[in-house]
DNA sequence: CGTCATGGTTTACTGTGTACACCATGAGCG
DNA sequence: CGCTCATGGTGTACACAGTAAACCATGACG
């Protein structure tokens, strides 16, 4: 069973509204105006703001999921690999702050849980896991808990994102690229001596 | 001079709903009704919702700042010193999770910066920074940019707690505590073999 | 004793999510 | 062919936000 047309413009609007300005912006009434049907008729497709928000964010989730990775090419060594999944996150990070937000931080529910949801290369997360466990086989990495080093080094970049559009690193876009990438090699590396 | 002793009462609300429920609770009619005034009184003291709450989180971020390691004993080793500050940082992060989030997340104006407001050793930030100069100068760590170390230190366990509050790790927060530990210890010697 | 800043109150306006009653339309069926 | 009724739209209305504006008590000060 498809969604209606309807739904899928006020859907559409919403996910509009949010991408440019953040979920704070998105109001039924404005969602209305944008698809052009009244305020209420929202309310026909879905039960309420936060039930549309889910919708949103669960059919942009399933998008970046499907295309997160695409473009790195398989055949390059462990380290190109993992630096190049690392671009494709910087890239939607930093191309859309605000569907990045959301997804990430604002939206507390129906989210994906550690260890749980995260073992059985289901992406995105598996997919890093995956890798992890790939460079363990490579022995590019140490022989240690492939879901913690992929935590590890997921949650290095997910912190200072998080920092940069919080608007406390005064970097510029390509600058804050390089810091993520010096970060992820010094997890990779360690930093004590 | 000092704020009047109303203002003081105002400020508390807030403080108190902020911490109980979280900045969305803090509505200006629940602070006045806490406070024991009317709704409009706090705009005497305080020019819009916003200015409230950042004086909130002005006052809490001192406190905060001053009360920052000041239990972990100096006299210990480099790596006691860091993992004590690292449970300081978590007794406060798990202990007033709506606080943490925030002085964190939500509040993006007046906010310290990297790389400028975090040197010169000013807490809390710079305090880590100067743990790293000196675990430097005690051949603990490799050389390095120490701000840039700490930031790679300090991310990680922000995007973990970032992602413990948005519950997305289902660990106790004994358990919690302990990947936070292990995760410290990966970035510190490096997840590469 | 008037004057006036300070800090409180009441009232009212706008914008929000959404409950509710209403209505057009077209599919299914006697 | 006309009846019925689910589907999906509309307009109205309400409760609750933030806050602007006008008003008022009080106490300090000339």
């Amino acid at each position: 069973m498809s969604v209606s047309p309807t739904a899928e413009k006020i859907a559409e609007a919403a996910r509009s509204i949010l991408v440019n300005e953040g979920a704070g912006a998105v109001t039924m009434r404005r969602v209305a105006v944008l698809a052009g049907v009244s305020p209420m008729a929202a309310y026909k497709h879905f039960p309420s703001r936060q039930a549309l928000l889910d919708a949103v964010a669960e059919r942009a989730f399933g998008e970046l999921a499907g295309g997160w990775g695409v473009r790195v090419p398989s055949g390059g060594s462990w380290e190109e690999r993992a630096f190049g999944l690392l671009e494709d996150f910087l890239d939607f990070a930093l191309g859309q702050p605000h569907l990045y937000t959301f997804l990430m931080t604002d939206r507390r529910e129906r989210a994906r849980r550690f260890p749980e949801d995260f073992a059985g290369g289901a992406p995105p997360f598996g997919l890093l896991v995956t890798l992890a466990e790939e460079g363990m086989r490579e022995k590019v990495l140490r022989q240690d808990d492939p879901l913690e080093v992929t935590l590890a080094l997921t949650a290095s970049v997910q912190g200072l994102v998080q920092l940069y559009l919080g608007g406390r690193i005064s970097l510029e876009e390509d600058g804050f690229r390089e810091l993520c990438r010096r970060t992820a090699r010094r997890v990779l590396d360690g930093v004590r001596k």
